[in-house]
Parts: structure tokens; sequence; C-alpha cells
DNA sequence: CCTATATCAGGTAAACTGAGATGA
DNA sequence: CTCATCTCAGTTAACCTGATATAG
């Protein structure tokens, strides 16, 4: 039974509305979405380097190398030469830029408790577990 | 209490994924994820403004304007003017509109059979529920 | 040799803002 | 006069591909 309107259809809706409330927030502290998302990202992981970066984003090496330069310029990141490998550059976080992602972070907190009141807890984690299926499955099959 | 990753972070995942998928489907007839969404909400209303549409779709109306004359090019759409109002001109789909329209979706529905078949129908109904609340909020409340 | 990384250079698609004409 | 619509024009931000140098 095809459901109306189409699931595909209610998460670029919902994207979208996230997306643009994001924008706002994060704009407060001159960043983009892409630029925050990437900053989270260098936080969780100890080294990476900016190809694994732009294949996590699904961009393109000179792309993810750009938006880093700008992040580097910014004192927000540092790199430095792999030990095991000196053509790669490992970048990680300077204190600044601990500093300014948790500013964000509390922002973005503060977003999602406004955006969510409107779901029970049930609902939320429900919604959640629904996505966090999807995204293993996605990750299994990268190709359909 | 904060849920990890958070929900926001779950949502622009499932969207690229869905994205992309979405984005070869589509491209099969020649036609972009943003084109296929208008078609459809073409289709949905019987009579519609370029106007209308780009707000709708939260772009400027030349951004719309210019992807409708491609359209109209392509004979997937008609306008005539509003005969209330001789300066809107009016949209609707073609005979070939309809035809490619209704392609389109049947590969579309194909995807998504695909795509949450790792759901239980219980979990895509509580997906779809918590999407549902989540718009009609938005919507309620435009900014925050 | 072959592969992966980083980076310089130039190109493209899709949005934008600005300005103007016209009808209600 | 004011406002919304449509449209021509130029611009911008964010990607892309191509080419090059270098490390392993």
């Amino acid at each position: 039974m095809a459901r109306s309107p189409r699931t595909v259809y209610l998460i670029g809706q919902i994207n979208a509305f996230v997306r643009a409330r994001l924008e706002r927030t994060v704009r407060l502290h001159d960043l983009t979405v892409v630029q925050y998302t990437v900053l989270s990202r260098i936080k969780g992981r100890e080294v990476l380097s900016s190809a694994r970066l732009a294949r996590a984003h699904s961009v393109s090496p000179q792309t993810m190398n750009e938006l880093i330069g700008g992040l580097e310029d910014r004192g927000l990141i540092s790199r430095r030469e792999d030990p095991e490998n000196r053509r790669v550059l490992l970048v990680s976080l300077t204190q600044t830029g601990h500093e300014l992602l948790r500013a964000c972070d509390l922002d973005v907190d503060a977003l999602e408790n406004v955006y969510f009141a409107a779901l029970t807890d049930q609902q939320h984690d429900a919604f959640r577990e629904a996505m966090e299926i999807l995204l293993a499955e996605s990750r299994r099959t990268p190709e359909n």
C-alpha cells in the first residue's frame, strides 16, 4: 500500500525546515552548516585527513581542502604532518575551535529542544530509531 | 536529556542518502529532484502561478521562473493567462507531463519499497507520524 | 610503476540580487 | 500610487573536473 504523501517527500520537507533553522543558528557564529558539521566530525575523531573528510561528506578532495583552509585561516583547526606519512596532513581542533564549537552546540541543543517539543518522548525515540535503522542499512548497501 | 547523535544530524544524514537515490532515479527521466518536486506539486493543484510555486519552495521568483521555463520548453507544462489577472501565468501539466510524471512516480515508488523495507510497517508509520507532526508545527510557526 | 594526498587553476549549475515593464 | 507578477541581466557561492607535485 502506497502511503501519501511519499515518505521521501516528508523527509525532504523536514530537512528543509530543519536546515533553515540550523543555518540561522550557526550563522550567529559565522559558520555554515557544512563547516559546523565538519568541525563536529573533527572533534569526534582524534586524527583525520582532509581526504577522509571529503569521502565522508561525499565531496571532492579539492572542495574539502578549500573548506578546511578557511577554517584553518580562522584559527579553528590546525594541521600537522602525519608522522607515518608525510604526504598526509592531519587536522584537529584548536583551543579556539573547541570553544566555538561548544558555544555552537549549546545553541543547536536549544534549537532541538524547541523544535522537537511537539513530539512525545516515545514519538521522538521512535523517530530516531527508524532513522538509525535506515542509516545502518544505507551504509551497508551504499548503492541500490 | 540530550540524545546522541543529534536528531538534526540524523535527519541530515537520512536526507543525503535519500536525496542521492532520488537523484539517480529521476535522472533516468532527465529530471532533477527540484523539477520532479515542482511537477508533482503542479499535478496536485489545478491552478498555480510561478510566484506561488517560488514561495512554496522558498526560492526567488526568478529562479522558479527559470525552472518553469525549462519545463515549458520540454513540453511538460503549459502556461496560460489567469482570466482574473492577465499579469499572472497559470501553469498546468500537459499530456506529456502527466505521462512523464507517472513513469517517474512508479520508479520512485519502487525506490521507496526497497529503501524502507528495513522498517516494519509499525516503524514506518511511526516514522511518518513524527514527521507529519513536525511539519504541521513547522508550518504553524514558520520562524523561531 | 602505481596509488593516494594535497593543491593550483579553471569551469559549471543553481541559486541569488538588481532593475524594469505591466496589470489589478 | 502601490503592489504583485513576470522577466532580463549580471553576480555569487559551492560545487565540480583537469593537471601537477610528492610521498609511500
